[in-house]
This record gives C-alpha cells, structure tokens and sequence, in this order.
RNA sequence: GCCCCUGUAGCUCAGUUGGAUAGAGCGGCUGCCUUCUAAGCAGCGGGCCGCAGGUUCGAGUCCUGCCGGGGGCGCCA
C-alpha cells in the first residue's frame, strides 16, 4: 500500500539532511488548487527564520535535491509562492492506487488500526422511556451510532449501550399519570399529559383503580413500569427504523437492584472522600476539579435517596471497574452540560483516569415548521416525536440530515423545507451514484463483456481528467476515516462520501465506459475504476448507516420516499473483491 | 456573574494538526437526454468569514476584548 504522504515526508527528511538542514515537523498536504500541484511541504517556509535564510532559497535547494533523489511517481518538483515546494505527481500515482483499492476491498481500504483491540463503551440516546423520542434524540443517536461503527472500522471493540432510566421519580410519575388517565382524571400536575398516556391507560389491564381509595405506591410503580416497557419498545423500533442500533440495553434498575450503588459509595467512603452536611451524604468532587462538592443521598428530610449522581457514578464503577472499558464515550445533549464537571470528578474518585472518560456534548436541535419555532416538552406533550419526521421523510434521509453537520454546531430543523425538499436530499445523491455503479455491472453482464483480471489490465489509460480526480477522491478515504474517528467526527465522512459522489457522477457524465466508440482495453480499465469507487461509496455508506442500493428508479420517486431500512450489518461488509479473479458483484454484502 | 458551544453566500451547513485566489447543497437564471438511470452534468449570479486588536512569512482556523445566538450552573432526572 503506498502511502504518499509518507513517502513525499520520508523524502523531504532525508533532502533536507543531506542538505545539512535540520529537519522540523513536516508537513505534506494537498493544495486547494490543482496549479500548486499535487502535495506540497511547507518546510523551507517553516525553517527560513531558524537557519536564517529566505525561504525561497531553501525551497529551491531542497526541490532540486528530491528531483535527484528518485522518489516514485513524482514528475516535477516546483517552488511555488513565499517558498512551497509543489509535488506534481504522474498519473501512475494513482492508478497504482486503483489497484490498492481494489485488493484491500471494503473490508481492508481505509481501515486504519488505531484502536488496536482496545474495548470502547459508547453510550448515547439513553433518553427516559417516559415517552416517544424527540428529532434530538435521533439526532444524536445517529450520530452516537455512526461514531461506533467509525470506531470499529478503526480497530475498536466496540459497545453500544442505552441506559434505561427506568425506576425513580419520573417512572412513579409516569405511573400516576397513566392511572389517572385510566380513571378518567386530568393529569396532575408536572405529570405527562400526552396522548399517547391516555393511550396507553385504555390497554392497561393493572390494578382497577375506579374506586374511590387512591392508588397505593405500589401501583403506581408497577403502572409506571409497564408503561416505560411499553413506550422503550417504541422508542426501540424508532431507532431500529433509522439504523440505530445497540449492543446493550442497561438497566438502572438492575443497578440499584444489586446494590452497586451502596457499594460505590462505600468505596468512596474507604478512601475518606465522604461527609455529611446537613443530613445529606456529600463526595468532596472539589478535590477533582469540580466547582462545589456534591450529594450522593439525600437528608431524610429530602427523602433519603439516592441522587441523580450516586447511580450515574455507580454506572460509571460498572462501565470501567466492573466490565473494564478501556475507553468510555457518553453522548449527552447539550442540557446536561451541568453534569459534566461531576462526574468526571467522581469518575477520577473512584481511581479511573478521567483521559479515558471521553462525554461529548451535541448543542441542542430545535424545530421549526415554515419559520414558526416548534415546542419540544416531552411533559407537555406538546413536540413533534422523530418517528413522524420519519414517516415524512423517510430514514435515510433523516439520517444524513442529522449527519451532515458537527454536533458542536446547534442546528435548527426547518420542517417545512425539509418535507419539501426530502427529495433533493444529498442522501439519494450518495446512492444514486452507488446505483450508477451497480447498474453499469447490470449492463456488463447483459452484454457478456468480460473483467479481465485487473493485473492484465492496462490502467495507464485512466488519465481523463475525471477519472484522476476521482481515484484522488478515493486516496483521501483512510485519512478521512483516521481524522473522523480521531475527532469522533462522522459529519466528516458525509462530505467525503457527498464529495466522491460528485466525481463519480462527473466521471459518469464525460467518460463512457462501455460502448462501440470505446476501446476495449479502456473499458476494462474503467470497469475496474467503477468496482474502486464502489468499494469507497459502500465504505462510507456502511459508516453512515446508509443502504447502498443497486437501483433508483426515478418512477419510485414519489412525494413520500420509502427508504429502506439501512443495512443492519454494520461497517465494513464482507464484500471482498477478489481481483485476481472473476468480476465481482459489487453489491455483495450490502444488502438490505 | 461563571462554564460549554456557536456567529462563513438569501437559507442550511462544510472548510482536514494555521497555508497560496474561502467551498457545497437548496433557492434564482441558462444550456445538455438516440448511448451505462437527467435523483445527473456544465455555466451565471451571490462573501468586510460578527467587530476590534494581537501572534505568525502566512489567520475563516490560534490568543485577548467587545457584540449577537443557544445551552448549563439543584438534596430534578
């Protein structure tokens, strides 16, 4: 595999040694415009104040010693502006790289080992079953998904998990307001007044409550948790319909149950790190960076529980201590911004390194219809829920609106644009071009033109401007992969895959692959840049959680998009590419 | 008051550890289907990158201060 990055560094290094130079950072990177070539290093601009010299000197010194020392596939080294050093490289650069694509497959291309086994837990969405999800849970729990299969790609074992905030006071709530509903009362106050509470009181066959005497405690725990079952199925099958998936629902019930959360407090009381004041049980989190310490139980005055805090700590003891993440990820929405310092603070109480506790915090999404802003209080009931913008629109396209931007950016969601622009989604422009690909396959085996082996294959024909820049495209993947999952940044792979898709549809447009004015040997080279640009869209694809579907027809265009479910079988797929040997099918394992 | 995020084209947003003349989509206007799907391609118009300083050979990007927007500072979860 060619690494031209490091290849041109290696290169620079040892010129500007042999020049007597000392050697600082590096740096190659890919100019904006193609006049400045194809790399460039900014290194004599960086050494002109140290060696004292104009750093056009050094630069032109430095080009005429790589232009003696061999490097492959560079054509022409130029000194360029204040004293940038252009690399022009020949066209065999890249078809080189065509044929690195081609055997690394989807599987093998731009699957970085940055994790090296490690174990990750990245848990996100965990919103309360006290009612349907809101467009910012998906928002975040599509990004929280396509951050583990990032990771995953990357050499990470990967966990996803949603905490399940079922006991305490909102589910003894929940309870009260289904048996009122049940009994025909208002919901008392603070309660959830949705419809969907009501809804879900006319199907509950629990204590009868239409006697006068109120329900007891335990009532309304039991009516409570049967409705939070109910609604957690619902919320599953939302997330299910996006493509969000988990490897593990965990309980906070099963926590307190089994008394981890006495057992985490005691172990902060062993280490002397417990006080009471005022009745109230309080961890010295100052000790830790917070800005006051915190309760962990409440005064009998205030009830005597746990707080919100002891069972979040005693999950955080499970994640590290007791199932031993190596690396822990929470995704919170950006309201929780008030908890962060806390339980960093208690993580590190508790002996974790906090490096390895990793909360990302996604600015809030709100909604608006036509320029009117729209409500989201789960309590008022009064919100549009994610799976009515889903049924509008479709799921791939929610998707990728959730993915397209940094979750550090707030975003607001116009849904009158969207519904009306649904069909101008970059989402079908991604996966038109993966059905182009797929449907010039479809069209090789109907005309019996064969694959010939793409060692036999003369490549040197890609030179079009076109099919160069879109074997460039695909040399950007594995340092887009390696940055996104550095940076826990998925949105950059939503403009690498828009942007291939652009080469590929301009590919599409000015190089014909098959046809009687096309020459045989060309069509087999291109046959071949059409089963590498395929790889790299299902690459990026499976990333986001996209199908990539071998046909769009544009009959099936309607006002109301049907996407199929996005592929459930994660990053990268099995579709590896035997390129010694018979044409593959370049939808294998991306099925629905 | 303090903490976090943010301000880039009419709208929604990209902008790779600071790089050369700031990009895309949508919307507006104009061309291109006898070929592998026009859900596409090409072109035109659109910008004091909130403002002011600073660091640097070089700032949309880093630092400081203002201005504007969002969120957070509970014995709630």
């Amino acid at each position: 595999m060619s690494d031209m990055r490091q290849v041109l560094a290696a290169a620079v290094c040892e010129g500007l040694e042999s020049l007597g130079l000392p050697v600082p950072d590096v740096q190659i990177e890919r100019p904006a415009r193609p006049e400045h070539g194809d790399w460039s290093t900014n290194a004599a601009l960086v050494l002109a104040r140290q060696v004292g010299r104009p750093p056009r000197d050094i630069a032109s010194d430095l080009a005429t010693r790589l232009d003696s020392i061999g490097v492959p596939h560079l054509d022409r080294v130029e000194v360029a502006g204040p004293g940038f050093v252009n690399f022009r490289l020949a066209p065999t650069w890249l078809q080189e790289l065509l044929v690195d694509v081609v055997h690394a497959g989807v599987a093998g291309y731009a699957a970085p080992d940055l994790g090296r086994g490690a174990t990750v837990q990245v848990e996100f969405v965990s919103a309360n079953p006290t009612g349907p999800l809101h467009v910012g849970n998906g928002w975040l729990g599509s990004y929280g998904d396509a951050v583990g299969r990032l990771l995953q790609r990357c050499g990470w074992q990967v966990t996803r998990e949603y905490y399940v905030n079922d006991t305490g006071g909102q589910i003894r709530s929940l309870g009260t307001s289904l048996l009122a509903r049940r009994r025909g009362e208002s919901v008392p106050e603070g309660g959830y007044q949705g419809d969907y509470v009501a809804d879900l009181a006319s199907r509950y066959s629990g204590p009868d409550t239409s006697y006068p005497a109120p329900p007891s405690q335990d009532d309304v725990v039991a009516a409570g948790r049967w409705a939070a079952d109910r609604i957690l199925a619902q919320i599953r099958s939302t997330l299910d319909r996006m493509g969000i998936l988990f490897d593990s629902w965990y309980s906070q019930a099963s926590i307190e149950d089994g008394g981890a959360v006495a057992d985490t407090i005691s172990l902060f009381d062993h280490k002397g790190l417990c006080y009471v004041d005022q009745g109230a049980l309080m961890l010295r989190t100052t000790d830790f960076g917070d800005s006051r310490d915190r309760v962990l139980r409440k005064s009998e005055a205030n009830g005597g529980d746990y707080t919100y805090l002891a069972g979040d700590l005693a999950y955080h003891r499970n994640k590290f201590l007791v199932r031993g993440f190596d690396r822990v990820i929470d995704v919170f929405g950006a309201d929780h911004h008030g908890q962060v310092a806390s339980l960093k603070a208690g993580v590190e109480a508790l002996g974790v390194d906090p490096g390895r506790l990793d909360i990302r915090l996604g600015q809030m999404v709100s909604l608006s219809d036509g320029g009117d802003s729209v409500m989201m209080s789960k309590r008022s009931g009064n919100f549009v829920p994610l799976h009515q913008l889903v049924d509008q629109i479709g799921p791939g396209v929610t998707r990728l609106l959730s993915l397209v931007s940094s979750i550090d950016q707030a975003t607001t969601v116009d849904l009158a644009a969207v519904r009306s622009q649904s069909a101008d989604s970059p989402v079908y422009y991604v996966q038109y071009a993966y059905a182009r690909i797929s449907a010039i396959h479809r069209v090789r085996q109907q005309r019996s033109i064969p694959l010939d082996p793409i060692h036999t294959v003369q490549l040197s024909l890609l030179t079009h401007q076109r099919e160069l820049d879109l074997l460039s495209g695909l040399s950007q993947l594995p340092e887009v992969v390696a940055v996104a999952a550095r940076e826990l940044a998925p949105h950059r792979v939503t403009a690498w895959a828009r942007e291939l898709a652009g080469r590929f549809h301009g590919f599409y447009h000015d190089c014909r692959v098959m046809g009687d004015n096309v020459d045989p040997a060309l069509t087999q080279a291109r046959l071949w840049l059409v089963v590498a640009a395929g790889i790299g869209l299902q690459i990026g694809l499976a990333l986001l959680g996209l199908a990539a579907p071998e046909t769009m027809l544009s009959s099936e265009l309607p006002e109301a998009p049907a996407t199929a479910p996005p592929d459930p079988a994660l990053a990268p797929a099995p579709a590896s590419v035997d390129p010694a040997a018979a044409p593959p099918d370049p939808a294998a394992g991306t099925a629905e």
